[in-house]
DNA sequence: CGAACAATTGAATCCTTTCAAAGGGAGTGG
DNA sequence: CCACTCCCTTTGAAAGGATTCAATTGTTCG
């Protein structure tokens, strides 16, 4: 399924998805040809849940095993598989993550917190994936390739992360890429926190 | 109420809220002093729906009127006010208006594209208010104050737009606006679309 | 009327983009 | 198995745009 689209800008919504396994993107295609990828999405999270037609496309970026819900008609009738709340919420979280991702103003803030939200996601500890193309990325944090394959390559030659391959990543400094975020995220991460100076 | 706090981080989410007049701005607050603003709620909008605690505060911008919804614990047991799939929906759909603004680049794309959704959202027609300060413009749109007020006076020196003062404006171009903005989001006008050539 | 704050405008700096090109990895075909 | 090609990534230099610094104007409120 491998840049695979799962579904169209325009289309009715009559599925919702979860993601079992791999990622999938929200694509949204603009009148200039730019593209503005508006989300990704990792095993757990769960999109599709626009109201009506959808807003965006879905692609797999890498082999991907969707979850595909039947929606319930419109009358709201609370059926088992009536967008539960549980998956609304879901997805108001992500909408919420990729908001405060594009809060960051310079490139080294977006990278910073784009790398650590996804080492965050994942395992935090060892090599994280970098499943998406530096063409994703940008799309992404509205920047270019470039400005993302420096930016990327200046915290690594800064010792901040490490480089595996073009495609997976290491977190060696945390706190130091935390502080270039700009904003810490700790409230975030259950139960444990940090003392600042 | 106006400039009033109704809630702040970290708060437990006691309550959910909705927008009966006036319009509200919720704000994040980073560790280098920088605020940012994640969305402006205008009368029918919902905020304040994260889970556990609040991940961002939220102020009055104008006097406002306040719904304020009890919340059912976590038991999910859809009781009468249990942040009904509805609300969720909307605010759902708040956030994604959000992504799709930060997603222009420019500083004369996000302000077209600002200044449009507020349009799109009150009447269109007629003078739409412009509440909020060039500040909290700014801060929403991940700009300066200093490029918005000169994006905003360069469009209305082309026409595009005409000031009534520094809080209010009419749309005097809207095709030339939404050309500018980048993308129409003329499919979420329901009914009415548009042929380009 | 004066003070304080918000908004506008100008000039210089810095950063991102754009333009241009070279390096590297994966897959194909010989 | 190796060579070739294609595409993605990385890097360099120049151009454009937003920010910063600085100052003026306008508005609101006491």
């Amino acid at each position: 399924l491998k840049g695979d689209v799962i579904y169209n800008e325009s289309e009715p919504t009559r599925f919702w998805y979860e993601v079992v396994e791999g990622v999938v993107r929200t694509c949204r295609f603009h009148s200039d040809g730019h593209r503005q990828l508006t989300g990704f999405f990792y095993p757990g999270d769960v999109f599709g849940l626009d109201d009506g037609r959808h807003s965006e496309a879905a692609e797999a970026v890498t082999e991907a095993t969707i979850l595909r819900h039947q929606r319930q008609s419109a009358n709201g009738g609370g059926g088992p598989e009536a967008c539960p709340e549980n998956a609304l919420r879901r997805a108001l979280a992500s909408a919420r993550r990729s908001i405060f991702l594009f809060g960051r103003r310079t490139a080294e803030e977006r990278v910073a917190a784009f790398l650590l939200m996804l080492a965050e996601r994942t395992d935090s500890l060892g090599s994280c994936a970098l499943p998406m193309s530096r063409t994703d990325i940008a799309d992404h944090i509205g920047l270019t390739i470039h400005t993302v394959s420096r930016t990327i390559c200046e915290l690594a030659r800064r010792r901040l992360v490490a480089l595996e391959g073009a495609h997976a990543f290491r977190v060696l400094d945390p706190a130091g890429l935390r502080e270039l975020a700009g904003d810490p995220d700790v409230e975030e991460a259950g139960g444990d926190f940090l003392i600042f100076g």
